[in-house]
DNA sequence: TTCTTCTCTGAATAGGTGTTCAGTTCTTCA
DNA sequence: TGAAGAACTGAACACCTATTCAGAGAAGAA
């Protein structure tokens, strides 16, 4: 009388547990972290509150793990285009251009991942989140600065702060408000991340042209969300 | 019979007032704004937590007040700095410098201040006092572009993404973390203010110049606290 | 079909923090 | 000095939300 679960339940398992994440990623894009709450969750998820408990044992594991997801795919996605690029300096604002368009297309969400406090249980997740994008664009800068495209500098205190010049200028309470019209959202995706290679140093000239050349289809753009 | 306030009297009541305001500063400042509990700054103020309500309507005002009183001070700095410098340039470069040092000398208030989440009331405050010091940044971006030393640009854009790049370098989670020791904490924000302005066009070597000629006595960066 | 084990439910619980208010203490004024 | 008004106190209250858990519902084994 030994009880196995069935594949099908198995499968049902794995799809609640997605819908659960799912439910939490969207009420993120909602509205922020502080929307991730277990009842409304629950709701959205098509499940109880006590069943949220069943898959993760508490609200800081079910948001480390969010946070987590987000920033694994959004790493994959600076790494491709990165690697797609024909040299460093290309490579650097492709990765740029990737992020900027990522945290315009999700703008609350990105801003819940990267700043809205949380438990301190979660800081660690973000935090290693946070490392590997920076670490990414340091690798990219330094990439450069060995290539000569850039000058020599501390290439950490770089990739944060270009990180927090695009973050800042994009998703932050300053940013323009007028981002749902795609033209827009190009200019400002654009001047952005011009800001953040001059800010590594590189040329004002060159950067305009390493802007356009990076400028990614517009299908990317087109996932910008409203809000 | 008419009651009348003694000169007396309305001395100690401002004093009271400023306790729970400095109280609260000092909690916000070792702690972020999470720290800000009503009851805490009431036992740091020498006073009952019922009290701290017949001075201030609510947390939210309370926050407000001290958020309104943080960027007043700020924004004087900023100012005094820049005029006294001798063109447009040394202005921006004297501006940004002296916004580095002050998010380095009171990191966690800084932080709570510009990111940390709080009640929908005090955000309109923050959101003020952003744009009060992203608008001082912006007009001095302007003065450079007109005088023809940086490109033309969209400074709003510009002065929102220069900001966050200091904060997200010297405040943020990824920030350098020996910042306690003067030297570093020197060279980092020298490090933040030359990314800060060739971000917005000053090339390399002249920013180089800009930001050792902007650098402050010691004696704004001895008041930095460790944290 | 029936028994056992797993899974889900959702109302109840628990903990934390802003806010109130009846009672106390202090201050003014005659 | 005493009456009246103002300020202060701090325990009680209120609200919000994460978490629990006893009972209900499914699913597997026989």
């Amino acid at each position: 009388m030994v009880y196995r679960r069935t594949h099908q339940v198995v499968k049902r398992l794995a799809a609640r547990r997605s819908a659960i994440l799912a439910a939490a990623r969207d009420a993120a894009n909602e509205g922020g972290m502080a929307a991730v709450q277990i009842a409304p969750v629950a709701v959205r998820a098509n499940v109880a509150a006590g069943t949220v408990y069943r898959y993760f044992p508490s609200k800081a594991d079910l948001i480390s793990e969010l946070i987590a997801d987000v920033s694994r795919d959004e790493l994959a996605a600076i790494r491709r285009a990165a690697d797609a690029a024909p040299g460093p300096s290309s490579a650097l604002a492709a990765a740029v251009t990737t992020v900027a368009v990522h945290v315009v297309s999700h703008r609350k969400l990105a801003w819940g991942i990267l700043a809205e406090p949380v438990d301190v249980d979660v800081n660690a997740t973000r935090l290693a989140s946070r490392r590997e994008i920076a670490g990414e664009i340091e690798t990219r800068i330094n990439a450069a600065v060995r290539a000569g495209h850039l000058p020599a500098q501390d290439t950490a205190l770089a990739a944060t702060a270009l990180l927090g010049a695009l973050h800042e200028s994009l998703v932050g309470p300053l940013a323009p408000d007028n981002l749902d019209d795609p033209a827009k959202l190009r200019d400002a995706v654009q001047t952005a991340t011009l800001l953040a290679l001059r800010a590594v140093g590189v040329m004002d000239a060159r950067a305009r042209g390493l802007v356009v050349q990076a400028a990614l289809p517009a299908k990317m753009l087109a996932n910008a969300q409203p809000g």
